[in-house]
DNA sequence: GCGCGCTGTTACAATTCGTAAGAATTGGGA
DNA sequence: TCCCAATTCTTACGAATTGTAACAGCGCGC
């Protein structure tokens, strides 16, 4: 899978180079343009994924330029703009633009607002399950089956993957009851933590942890639960 | 067709007000909720088109909720929230909110970012025909028939279309028994939903699933449907 | 009218998951 | 070291939920 085509189009040098660098650290592809020609010309040989555009530009009117993008080509375009107003804001939104960040930003924000948006390209595709191995199991979300090192799929239930779940996003980490039974959902405060432990119980044992001597999940007398193993997510 | 349906999570009343306001003005329709566990809660009743969530709210950690929503649920969120750094909205977006916006806010341009995601919720929708792939499966809805890898057809009702068209056009996402109900026209609240239980049996006969170990249509006990596979319509 | 397939209803089996209760473990103090 | 109370584990049980076979009503074509 070739990583995402980011486009920017920005008549300041510094802001092209800013962003440059920092999608490119994201992992991005990236192209820039300072000049709104340049840019639609490129537009018939490639499809960016997302188009990152100034308002302000020289040689074209901004707005009718993501209007263009937007509604005919069907791009994914985020304005990058001086003008704050709301009012600008809203008309750019309206003309079809997918979000609207105002100057001076934070590359980070810009980064995960692209994110943001590649994400909903994502969806109707095919969404890489979450799948998550550690110590010869191999955990998959997607499907509710704990998957042995022999191939063997053992199906575990809802609650019990919720459980799991928060473990292998917290491996090497206590954590509290707490905040087990607020991940869980349940009102803290009732004879709910009873349950709790009853659902660890459980997945230990599809596990096959030893009772006396959990490898996995290790049990912190009078503070909580801390899971070991060495966790990578697929 | 109905307008789009838009729910607002947050504790201030005011805040609650002015959103519901606007976005009657604007045509959606609306509901609003004070706290994180009615809006859980409704939600297994209906699917909003777009949620806005507060962060800090006094019953639940808004960034779990956040991620249950749009990871697991698959749901639309816009956060809505009074912390304002970078890092805030870059963690909201990280874990699959759509947007971040921050207060004090005008309600024009929350508005406007949510035409601005319901757009893209149309750009996926327009997928053509009436056929269907899966898993070595071809749904064929025009002439009512299943394709087996080999080119074998199996004929299936009309109800059980309904259903299967339900979980291919949101496939790797729960489907609340509700949803379902509402999805099959059947007027809630009665014995009907047995009915539903033996649509989807049969369903899963004519798929050759495995009573023990299905594939394609897990059940998750107490909160619905969810229809593994990787579908692509033609 | 008759037969056939579709679909909802009912009844009972199977599963999930919380609760309760007793057993086991832990850690502190005598 | 030994004992006790607090905490945690495990098992059994039962309520709620879900699966499915069997039956019955309905509509349609012949």
């Amino acid at each position: 899978m070739t990583a995402p085509l980011v486009t920017i189009l920005d008549d300041e040098p510094e802001i092209r180079l800013i962003l440059t660098e920092a999608l490119a650290e994201a992992g991005f592809r990236t192209q820039s343009f300072s000049r709104a020609r340049e840019f639609e010309a490129s537009l018939k040989r490639v499809t960016p994924d997302v188009c990152l555009v100034d308002l302000s530009l020289p040689d074209t009117d901004g707005l009718a330029l993501v209007h263009r993008l937007a509604l005919e080509q069907g791009a994914t375009v985020i304005i990058i703009s001086g003008r704050a107003q709301v009012q600008d804001r809203v008309t750019g939104l309206e003309l079809g633009a997918d979000d609207y960040i105002t100057k001076p930003f934070d590359p980070a924000e810009v980064v995960a607002r692209i994110r943001a948006r590649l994400r909903d390209g994502m969806r109707s595709e095919v969404q890489g399950g979450d799948i998550a191995s550690f110590n010869g199991w191999t955990a998959h979300f997607d499907r509710y089956a704990l998957e042995d090192e022999s191939g063997m799929e053992t199906p575990f239930s809802h609650a019990e993957g919720e459980v799991l779940r928060l473990f292998l996003e917290s491996p090497k980490r206590l954590i509290s009851r707490a905040q087990m039974q607020e991940a869980l959902g349940g009102a803290a405060g009732e004879s709910f933590d009873r349950a709790m432990d009853v659902r660890i119980s459980r997945l230990r044992t599809k596990l096959r942890e030893d009772p006396k001597n959990p490898r996995l999940i290790k049990t912190i007398y009078g503070a909580g639960y801390i899971f070991l193993g060495d966790v990578s997510w697929r």
